[in-house]
DNA sequence: TCTGGGGTCCTAGGACCC
DNA sequence: TCTGGGGTCCTAGGACCC
């Protein structure tokens, strides 16, 4: 029988900063977003306090202090790569992984056993501690949404970190009491006016008929999916439509000068990520948004402007920005966020070229992939754009006060035993 | 003072084509 | 009295995910 498994880390970020400071196991520990805006990762002993998924920092500053909990600034570096040693080994372990976000992996396989697997994903759970640190609990089942709900069990009710249901019976009892809301791909809003019909749990609907006028062929898949129907498969990983580099700002910004080297960042990043998945961009997005205390909600909003040739060169990117934060800028304009995305990506080889402009692009590829293996192989920004400012004194940064060290991905971080 | 960043898919309606 | 049928593409908005 044709099984699904869902691989998640147990409160990633949290977990990884005490991969590498164990004085914080059993402490209350929190990771914050960029900018310490708020809340994203919570060790249980946080969430047995009460402090919410994307709480505002600001409002629970004080409560962290009473309550001496370890707040951390978000460090992706160190996530990211702690999420591909993750993903590593569980590619030992199963052959078809698709990498679903930072923190989760489905996997999917054929068994006629499935009980039978159950030390199988044991060993894998112990081999994932022992080499990285990094707890996960494992779900499986007969559908990507029964896996979803299986991990949730696995992670709550299992010692083991593992749950494996294949048996209708037994998949109902817990569908039973599982929360409408709870189900992969019914968020806020589909949640509320389904309770309003009645609809209460994930049996309720997995029960229900004729939703799919009023809800659409999304929900219409996931009840099929709670039937152990499946309508989803793995998916390989496919190159980005789009790419977005934004950040909110420390603190205001209204001099153009720092906004140009905020957006010239921000588009020089999102090249990087281009170049990356080999791809070029026909079209540069480019958008500020002014703080909410300006009354004006005018003075927010983006440009989207054409390139003239599908490009991933960061210098025609860089210049095509400047260009557009030129004409939304405005003076006085307290800015509190600003952001590029490239849209119409394609792929690099098979471009369409433009019969009356010179055709550089051998000559940009290669001077585009020789900054980037600099920067792969001496550390990011060891070579970059003079539009973007250096990376000291940009007082536009956002806030990061409680960074950990990049334990894993910079030499002067590595960690010490003493 | 003060609430992140990065994505995808679906649908409805309008413009336009033959 | 009274104006077809079928299709594509684009956009905006809504919903969801982590």
């Amino acid at each position: 029988m044709k099984l699904f498994g869902l691989i998640d880390c147990n409160n990633f970020y949290v977990s990884c900063e005490r991969a590498f400071q164990p004085r914080l196991e059993g402490k209350p520990t929190l990771v914050l977003s960029n900018n310490d805006g708020c809340v994203i990762a919570r060790s249980n002993e946080v969430k047995e306090l009460g402090v919410k998924m994307g709480a505002p920092f600001f409002k629970i500053k004080q409560f962290c202090t009473q309550e001496g909990i370890e707040v951390f600034s978000s460090n992706y570096a160190l996530y990211a790569d702690m999420s591909s040693r993750v993903m590593t080994i569980i590619r030992q372990f199963e052959p078809f992984v698709e990498v679903y976000s930072i923190d989760e992996a489905f996997i999917s396989f054929e068994s006629e056993h499935p009980e039978a697997l159950e030390e199988y994903f044991i060993r894998l759970r112990d081999i994932v501690l022992q080499s990285t640190g990094i707890p996960i609990s494992i779900g499986v089942s007969t559908s990507k949404t029964l896996a979803k709900v299986t991990n949730h069990v696995a992670k709550k009710e299992r010692e083991s970190g593992v749950c494996i249901l294949t048996q209708e019976g037994a998949i109902e009892s817990i569908l039973e009491r599982f929360p409408v809301g709870d189900i992969w791909g019914v968020g806020r809003r589909f949640s509320e006016r389904l309770q309003a019909l009645g609809v209460k749990t994930a049996l309720d609907l997995k029960n229900s008929v004729r939703l799919r006028e009023q809800f659409g062929v999304v929900m219409a898949r996931t009840i099929e999916e709670l039937k152990g129907v499946p309508c989803q498969a793995l998916e390989k990983a496919a190159p980005k439509k789009s790419i977005v580099c934004s950040r909110s700002f420390g603190e205001r910004v209204s001099v153009l000068s720092a906004l140009e080297e905020a957006v010239c960042l921000y588009a020089s990043q999102a090249c990087e990520k281009l170049r990356a998945q080999d791809s070029v961009a026909s079209c540069i997005h480019v958008f500020l948004e002014a703080s909410a205390f300006t009354a004006d909600k005018q003075y927010s909003g983006g440009v989207t402007y054409p390139l003239p040739q599908a490009t991933s060169d960061t210098r025609v990117i860089i210049s095509a920005a400047k260009s557009i934060i030129k004409r939304l800028y405005h003076s006085g304009v307290p800015y509190k966020k600003a952001g590029v995305m490239l849209m119409e990506i394609g792929k690099n080889s098979v471009t369409q070229g433009d019969l009356f402009l010179e055709n550089t692009s051998e000559a940009t590829s290669e001077l585009m992939q020789t900054i980037d293996g600099i920067n792969a192989r001496w550390g990011r920004s060891t070579l970059y754009f003079g539009a973007q400012g250096g990376p000291s004194g940009r007082e536009w940064k956002m806030k990061s006060d409680s960074k950990s060290r990049n334990f894993t991905s910079a030499w002067d971080d590595l960690p010490e035993a003493s």
